[in-house]
DNA sequence: CAACAAACGAGAGCGGCGCTCTTGACATTG
DNA sequence: CAATGTCAAGAGCGCCGCTCTCGTTTGTTG
């Protein structure tokens, strides 16, 4: 919920911009403001919950605010904008827990970061699957996210798991020589490169690509499980499946733990 | 489009179960019905690709057959009757490929099978968007997938990956020990064992378990990539990520290639 | 305090959706 | 020929996103 009040319009950014003015307090319309758009957001997310996103009505939160279906747009431009809303409450509850999860793991266990962080995705996704589907399933026909405001968030946990895997190498916890021994080709070394340029890496391009065959990998084993690919009774410990595929991928990327 | 002819009502079927009777030969009212119900599924296949599954709707297809909305409800039963229909037509079109492309190999070359196998799921999502997400991404909110209708077509890729998984492990081509080496708890071992019985299988717990891992990976990594989960210019050579991902996969489940 | 402007909720209305039911035209068959 | 079955069309229901207008409320300012 912290967003909406880090979401000034840009008016009011201005109004801040001016020299200490009585800019702190807020009168009582834009508390109220800021109330029912969070009450939006609040109903907007069960119903996410309950129905999904392609279910998702502005009608029907509109009934629930016990108001009529016009003046929600007083506070939220459209359906999109809601959607985009909810996207990053989303992402910023996902992040806060994998945060919350890695955080409580010794600073210098990196198998142990590594896997708090995979079971920490996937406790939200089984806890919140329409959120999950919402972030990491099919995009929404019609619907582009706005990169300025959802990129931030939208990269919190592969940001932290490029840290674990670098913090690793930098503390030699990382095996220099990943088995087996994959050939990377010039085309995929610039992109790394890039990568690591811009996030300010050390570990090699090995390292690297198995970090994001170790991402995707994560995220395709939840998704599996999430969206219901397995068949309803193919397994019934899906909790030691989904230990065992980080365990391995723990392997994978080099992380002796 | 086969399933269409293949997919007999139940009257229908009683009445092709009564002995050699003039079953072959349909009227012209039989042959008319079923080109409108391949018309239907080629148009309602084509705006799933142009817009997606969420905005399949059946008036749309109606227009575009020319004919009003309601008319269309003579040959489909409903929304999700025709979302059925696509969903196995997908399914077989998928398997298809696969299959063909498995088959391209030589018998022995496992490991080129399995790589096989990968490039052509990743090559019929990134052709077919809209119906790699109908497949695998969220699921449509309030619809069910038919089990007794969808299972055998929905497992043909899983079914084949196994299948080469466990040709290589009888030609002993398949590494007896996995690296690194992961405990398998007893509750998943039993799972697995239910699937060696089913299957019909001989690798043992840690090959099959890899093989999940596999599994997952690879549609993780083509989910990635088709849902845009990737960044815009993260990676601008993603053919060989790809490429790379699968290399490091046919080691992870102990394939020497 | 009174006047004004901004913000607000309500309501009507547009087109589109899934779906149902009825009606009249047409073909197939006994 | 007449009975039967199939078909397209149309009207209609309730839902949706979204827009526009119209009074009312609320906070600000002269």
């Amino acid at each position: 919920m912290g967003m909406t009040s880090a979401e000034p319009t840009a008016t009011q950014a201005e109004d801040q911009a001016r020299p200490q003015a009585k800019a702190k307090p807020p009168t009582p319309r834009e508390r109220a403001r800021t109330q029912t758009i969070a009450d939006i957001i609040r109903l907007g997310r069960e119903h996410l919950a309950v129905h999904g996103a392609a279910a998702l009505s502005l009608r029907a939160v509109a009934r629930d605010l016990g108001v009529v279906s016009s003046a929600v747009y007083r506070y939220v431009e459209n359906r999109d904008e809601l959607l985009t809303l909810l996207l990053i409450d989303a992402y910023n509850e996902l992040g806060d827990e994998v945060d919350a999860a890695v955080e409580s793991v010794p600073d210098q266990d990196f198998a142990g970061q590594f896997r708090a962080l995979g079971h920490a995705v996937r406790a939200w996704a089984i806890r919140e699957p329409a959120s999950y589907a919402l972030l990491f399933g099919s995009p929404v026909p019609g619907y582009q996210a706005p990169g300025e405001r959802t990129t931030v968030p939208g990269t919190r946990v592969i940001v932290r798991l490029v840290g674990i895997f670098d913090a690793a190498f930098r503390a030699g916890a990382l095996a220099a020589e990943v088995t087996p021994a994959v050939v990377i080709p010039p085309a995929l070394a610039e992109d790394l490169a890039a990568i690591r340029a811009e996030m300010n890496l050390a570990a090699p391009d090995a390292s690297l690509a198995r970090g994001v065959l170790a991402w995707t990998s994560v995220f395709g084993a939840i998704s599996f499980e999430v969206f219901g690919q397995y068949g309803a009774d193919t397994f019934a410990a899906r909790e030691e499946l989904f230990e065992h595929q980080l365990g391995v991928l723990q392997g994978v990327v080099g992380l002796q733990g």
